[in-house]
DNA sequence: GTGAAAGCGCTAACAG
DNA sequence: CTGTTAGCGCTTTCAC
């Protein structure tokens, strides 16, 4: 009847054997006998028995829980990491819970200590800009893995796309439809993604014989307006280009915004690609080419990453080689 | 040194009292002495204690964390909404964690299962489709504030925005634009606050003397792809609009995306209204007019109301009547 | 006011 | 294999 207040006594009363037995049912049925075992396992059916997790994480230091941070940018590739985690934890006994950082003023800091309060087995820091060292002093010994962050700081394990990678493939795209003016607006220049997606992009250049022009680089951060000024201020300077390379969707949003301000069409005037594929773009933004992050094999490596950490199979810092994905074609230099 | 691994029982004897009292000066301060308190204190900040959470749980039975189950993590109307629950609960001891049901097989049922697990003084669930019943079966007499669920089977607290006055505004703006001729796509027919919706539009048109024409509403799901479907069945059935009122922004984009394919231009030759105002409204699709629901008042409410349950005192089920917002015009009608 | 003692519900040795 | 005995770290009577 009442919820929650059926405990490990009752059920054992009702077996007529000892607490420790039940436990055992509970956690490692194998160790009981055949007759025991039905007794508590029939008890156990009879009362919809709910362990109390508290009692269990106290006395056996575990809480079978993982916590996962997120910075709820609300883009599909996070969204898409966070399913795949779900995913891998849902063949295994841990659960997922989530802190969100989006919102707090230190916020991953406020999410960890959170989480870590509550006691989780690991966590899981998707994206954000907690730098390494402040990590390693707020989680000291205890497992995390970090996602969506190449290049910090960190001794710890790294599931992360290669970001130059990205940068490079989305900018030959461009080259290989025939342009050669493709005019880039970067992300957020202190974060390491952002610049290993833009030096992929002048790497590309480089690689097909096409010089860099400093001016055709707009420096954002990986918001929309900073793809309205970018576009502004090349028309404004005069400057040409066929093509643009937007570090995320939503600068590529952003970018498209202005160029139809300026009556200048996408793709036909101006070819556009950016990084994410959000559903946005393919509903909102047909014209947009975009590139997507192999968000799904990510996710997975998290959760396989963070369980073998937590069962102490070391596992090392790595970065996922997944191939990039083009999901829609840009138009030809005409 | 080691992290969590100071207890009561360290600052008990570092300070030369008893535990009990550690455990007053740290939840009932005016409870000590100044001299014994003084000592108590010092003994704390010289040694950096975190009281363990799960122990402090099993015996006093709070938690002091309230659980929040998300459904659509990354639309802003639900991201305000959360961001103000979070700005309410910082003002007190209880901090929030997240259950996100968006990936499960029983989406809010495990999610709320889960939180549940963890001993959470109170859920707050945001939108879902979980019936009534069902969640009261779930939570038993648990604290449960539900959210953004207009027209719920659900005698506890409720927070919504008034659906019908959304769908009423939304219309009323653009037969105040001088449209007549209004189509709607619906939002999931099974969920009222969708029903809701259609029903201001109808009301908003009778009002008006306008008759509702049934082959101008298109039975959609809050998803994009019923936009572009609303748009082809009645373009291809000849019917005449000069105006699309969409369930949301999802199914807004939809329509756009239709439109701009059969190079009929918004805002110019129809109007397009939307709900929610997301980001992607204002960047990618301007001539699309948006209208906000007031989720900054709802999550505040939200959390008052959460918190009073908890202290127990009553708080009854309620709508919120709040402002709409029209983020910005349609175009007259010519 | 303050300390001693008794649990919260469960797991984990330890004997048998 | 199974029952007994201790706790996990904290709160909370209950006397003093």
């Amino acid at each position: 009847m009442k919820e929650g207040r059926i405990t490990i006594d009752d059920i054992a009363r009702l077996a007529k054997v000892s607490k420790a037995t039940v436990s055992r049912v509970l956690n490692n049925p194998s160790l009981v006998n055949g007759a025991k075992k039905e007794a508590v396992l029939a008890a156990l059916g009879q009362t919809k028995f709910q362990p109390n997790l508290m009692a269990r994480s106290l006395a056996s230091g575990q809480s079978m829980t993982i916590g996962i941070v997120t910075q709820n940018i609300g883009t599909s590739f996070y969204d898409d990491i966070i399913r795949s985690i779900i995913l891998g934890l849902r063949q295994t006994n841990y659960k997922p819970i989530f802190g969100d950082g989006l919102f707090e003023q230190n916020a991953e800091v406020a999410a960890v200590k959170t989480l870590l309060d509550r006691k989780v087995d690991g966590i899981i820091l998707l994206g954000g800009d907690i730098s390494g060292p402040d990590l390693q002093k707020l989680v000291g010994d205890r497992p995390v893995v970090v996602v969506a962050r190449e290049g910090m700081q960190w001794q710890g394990t790294i599931i992360s796309a290669d970001n130059f990678q990205l940068g490079y493939e989305a900018t030959r795209c461009l080259i290989n439809h025939g342009h050669t003016e493709i005019a880039h607006v970067t992300g957020n220049p202190l974060h390491q993604d952002s610049v290993r997606r833009t030096n992929g992009y002048r790497q590309a250049l480089s690689d097909a014989g096409i010089e860099v022009d400093p001016e055709l680089i707009y420096q954002g951060n990986f918001y929309g307006q900073a793809g309205v000024l970018a576009v502004e201020s090349w028309l404004m300077r005069g400057k040409n280009f066929s093509a643009v390379f937007a570090a995320n969707d939503l600068t590529a949003f952003g970018v498209r915004l202005a160029l139809s301000r300026r009556n200048i069409r996408v793709p036909d005037e101006v070819s556009l690609i950016g990084i994410d594929d959000q559903v946005e773009s393919a509903l909102v933004a047909p014209p947009l080419t975009s590139i997507r992050q192999p968000a799904a094999e990510m996710g997975q490596a998290a959760a396989k990453a963070i369980l073998e950490l937590i069962a102490g199979s070391s596992s090392e810092s790595r970065v996922y080689q997944g191939k990039v994905i083009i999901r829609e074609s840009v138009s030809a230099k005409r």
